[in-house]
DNA sequence: TCGTAGTTGATCGGAATTGTTCGTCTGGAC
DNA sequence: GTCCAGACGAACAATTCCGATCAACTACGA
C-alpha cells in the first residue's frame, strides 16, 4: 500500500469513482478508506457539490438523481418537511385495506457465500463490487486464496455447511475449469440445490450439460480490440505474450489471432510464460526481447499489467524505447497506470463482475425456480496510455 | 466497526424497490430484511408516502394506483417534472400526486421506446415482460408490426425524434441481423447516443466491431437439449424442420446438428419451410412428412409451434402416430401445449427477454456511462408433454 | 529565515437519526 | 357483539452526524 498522501484532487477523483461504484457511500467509510478524517471528506463532498457532481444526503454522499431542471436541485431532503405533525392526519387512507398475512414470507437478508482463486491478485477488485452491491441485501461470506480444486472443494462445504456449517443460501464461486476434477466440482455445485453464480468462468453440468449461471467478461473481445488497436497504429508484425497458468489467456490468444488474421498481422511471437512472481520470469521475459528482436515485432500485447511492466523495464535496459521501438499493451489494469511510461492496458470490469454475479444471486433467491438461467457476457474496455 | 449500516436515502431506496417488486410489504418483513426495527420502518414510510411514491396501508405499504396511464401522455414528461420541482418544495399534498422530489426515488420517469417486428408472433409476451418490468420504473412506447429495414429505421427515427418527435430516453429494438442494410442500422443505433438494449438479437458496431447491449436466448443451447431429449428417447433417424425466414432458425439449426453429432444421431432430414400463413405451407407439410417416410425419421424438431402442430394434424389424417410412429418436439411453446397430443416444447423464455432489457436499459440510464456493455443470454426450457 | 496561502485535523454545540417503551387502535376470529 | 395479537403513534434516550471555529502543518517564494 502507498503511504504518501495522494494529491486533494487525486483523492476526489477516488471519492467519485468509490461514491459511483455503488450510487451512495457514507462519511466514515469512506475517511476511513481514505486515511483521512471525516472532516476532510466532508470538505471535499462540498466542492463536488458545489460543482454538481455529487449529492449530499445525512451520512454519506449519493450520485445525484440525473434531471434537466438546474434550479429545482440542490433544496434536499427539507429538515423540517419531515416533522408534519399535521401531515398525518392528511395521508390516512380512507379505506383501510390491510395487507394479507403471509404474502411473502421473507427471514433476514440472505447469506452468499464467495469462493475466489486469489485474494492478492484481479479478485480483490471483484469482491469489492460484490460487497458493494451485496451491502444491504446480503451479507457476504468470504473465502478464497487458492487454486487447488480439493482445498476450494473444501471450502465450499465449508460454506454450505452439510453438518452444522456457515449454511450460506447461495454460492458466488470461480472454480477451476480445467480436467476431470473441474466437471466433478460443476457437477456436484449444480447438484446442490442452492443457486450458483459463477464469476469468470463459464461451466455446464449435468447430463444435459447445461449451463450454470454465470457472470464473465468477454476476453476475447478485449484482446481483439487491443489487436485492433495495434493495427490500427500501424503495427504489422506482433506478438502475444501470456501467462501459461491463467484460465484466461485460452480466452486472450483466441481473440488476439482471430484479429490478427482477419486484419493481416503477422504474429511473429506467441508464447507462454511463468508468472512474475516465478523465480524463472527473468528469464522468460529475456527470451521474449530476444524473440521481438530478432523477428522484427514492433507490439507486443502482454497478459498480466505486472509482466507488461517489467518487460518494459528490461527493455528499456536493453535501451529498447516504449513505444517507439516496442508498443506494449498490457492486458488487465491492475498497475498499468502506474508505470512509466503509463502503459496502454484493457481493462476488464472486474467490479461489475462482482457486482453483478451479487446481483444474479439476489434475484435468483428472491425470484424462484421459473427463472431462466442468465448469463452475462460484459465488455472489456482498452485504455489508451502512453505505451503504444 | 458496527454493521456496515446502508445510508438512510439508501435504505429508503432500497424499501421502494422491494415494494415495487411484489406490489406491497409488511412493515414487519421489511425491518427483518433492512435489520432495522420497525419503527424505523414506519418512519421511512411516511416520508415516501409524503413524496408520493408510496401508499400506506394498515400493516405495510404498496405502490399507488397509478394515474394517467401510460398512453395517455406521450410525452407529458418534461412539462409534468417542471412543474413538479416547483411544487414539491413547501406546499404539503395532502392526496397522493406522484411528485418525487428527487431526493433518492427515481424522479421523472425516464421513456422507453421499444420496437419490435411483430405485434402478433412470439413478441407479445416479450412485450409483456417488459411492460411488467417497466411498470413504476419507465415509459413504454411500443412500435411494431415489420420486417422491414425502411420501416423499422422510420419507426426508430420517429421514436428518437430528430425533429420533435417523441423523444425518449432509451432504445429495446430487435432490427434485422442480415444483410448490409442491417450492419448499417446497427452503426446507426450505435451512433445514437442513446442507450440502446438489442432483444433476441447480437450486434457488432462501429469501427472497432464492439458488440452492442443485448438481452437473447441461447437458441442452439435450446434445440441441442431437444435433440439430447431425442436421443435418450432412443430415437436415432431424426429429422429437423425450420421457418426460412426466421433470423433464429440458423441458431437452432446449430445446436441440434452440434448434439446430434456428438450424440451421433441420423439427422435424416433438415429443411427449410415456409411459414403456417403461407399458401405454400401445406405442401412443404406434405413433403415434410413423405420425406420423414422415406427416409424412416422416427423423431422431429419443428421451428415454430404452430407449424409443429399442423404438421402433426396432417401426420395424423396420414395415419401416422404421434408419437409412437413420429414423435415430434415444438421449438417455441406459444400454443404447443394446446395441441392434441399436448407437445413437447422448447420454450423461450420470452418475459424474461423483455424484462431483462428494461432492466439493462433502466440501470444503464442511472448508471451512467461508466458501465460496462452487457450481454445477456438466457437459457430456454425443456417442457416434456406428450408427443415424444 | 520568515511570511503567506492552502490544506488538514481537533473540538464542541446543535441537529438528525435510530431504538425503546408505553399506551392506543385496527382488523379479523369467534 | 366481543376479544386479542399485532400494528400504530408519541415521547424519551442514546448514538451519530453536521457545521463552524480555531490550531497545526506543508509548500512556496522572497
Amino acid at each position: 500500500m502507498t503511504h504518501e498522501a495522494p494529491l486533494p484532487s487525486e483523492r476526489r477523483a477516488r471519492l467519485v469513482a468509490r461514491v459511483r461504484e455503488t450510487g451512495s457511500a457514507r462519511v466514515t467509510d469512506l475517511s476511513r478508506w481514505l486515511g483521512v478524517t471525516p472532516v476532510t471528506v466532508r470538505r471535499d463532498l462540498a466542492l463536488l457539490v458545489a460543482d454538481g457532481t455529487l449529492e449530499k444526503v445525512h451520512g454519506g454522499a449519493r450520485i445525484p438523481a440525473r434531471d434537466a431542471g438546474t434550479s429545482a436541485g440542490g433544496q434536499g431532503t427539507g429538515a423540517g418537511r419531515a416533522a408534519g405533525a399535521g401531515l398525518g392526519a392528511h395521508t390516512v387512507v380512507p379505506t383501510a385495506v390491510a395487507l394479507p398475512e403471509g404474502s411473502f414470507a421473507d427471514d433476514a437478508q440472505p447469506t452468499i457465500g464467495m469462493v475466489v482463486p486469489s485474494l492478492d491478485y484481479y479478485w480483490p477488485e471483484v469482491i469489492r463490487g460484490a460487497r458493494a452491491a451485496a451491502h444491504g441485501w446480503a451479507r457476504l461470506i468470504l473465502r478464497g486464496g487458492s487454486y487447488d480444486v480439493d482445498q476450494i472443494r473444501h471450502q465450499l462445504a465449508a460454506l454450505v455447511g452439510d453438518e452444522g456449517g456457515a449454511g450460506v443460501d447461495g454460492l458466488l464461486v470461480a472454480p477451476p475449469v480445467e480436467g476431470p476434477e473441474a466437471t466433478e466440482l460443476a457437477d456436484w455445485l449444480a447438484g446442490l440445490g442452492l443457486p450458483v453464480v459463477l464469476m469468470e468462468r463459464r461451466l455446464a453440468a449435468g447430463p444435459y450439460r447445461e449451463p450454470l449461471e454465470s457472470v464473465a467478461t468477454d476476453h476475447a473481445l478485449g484482446s481483439g480490440t487491443a489487436a485492433r488497436h495495434l493495427a490500427d497504429r500501424g503495427h504489422r508484425r506482433v506478438g502475444l505474450v501470456t501467462a501459461r497458468t491463467s484460465p484466461t489467456s485460452a480466452a486472450v490468444r483466441r481473440g488476439f489471432l482471430a484479429v490478427a488474421e482477419e486484419r493481416g498481422l503477422d504474429v511473429v511471437l506467441d508464447r507462454g510464460t511463468v508468472p512474475l512472481s516465478d523465480p524463472g520470469w527473468s528469464g522468460d521475459a529475456a527470451a521474449v526481447l530476444d524473440a521481438c528482436a530478432e523477428s522484427g515485432a514492433t507490439a507486443l500485447l502482454v497478459h498480466s499489467d505486472r509482466e507488461a511492466i517489467s518487460l518494459v523495464e528490461q527493455a528499456q535496459e536493453r535501451g529498447v524505447r516504449v513505444p517507439a521501438d516496442l508498443a506494449v499493451v498490457a492486458y488487465d489494469d491492475e498497475v498499468a497506470g502506474l508505470a512509466d511510461p503509463p502503459l496502454t492496458a484493457v481493462r476488464p470490469p472486474k467490479a461489475t463482475i462482482g457486482a453483478g454475479a451479487v446481483d444474479l444471486l439476489t434475484r435468483r433467491l428472491r425470484g424462484g425456480d421459473d427463472r431462466p438461467v442468465h448469463r452475462v457476457e460484459l465488455s472489456p474496455h482498452l485504455l489508451v496510455r502512453s505505451s503504444t
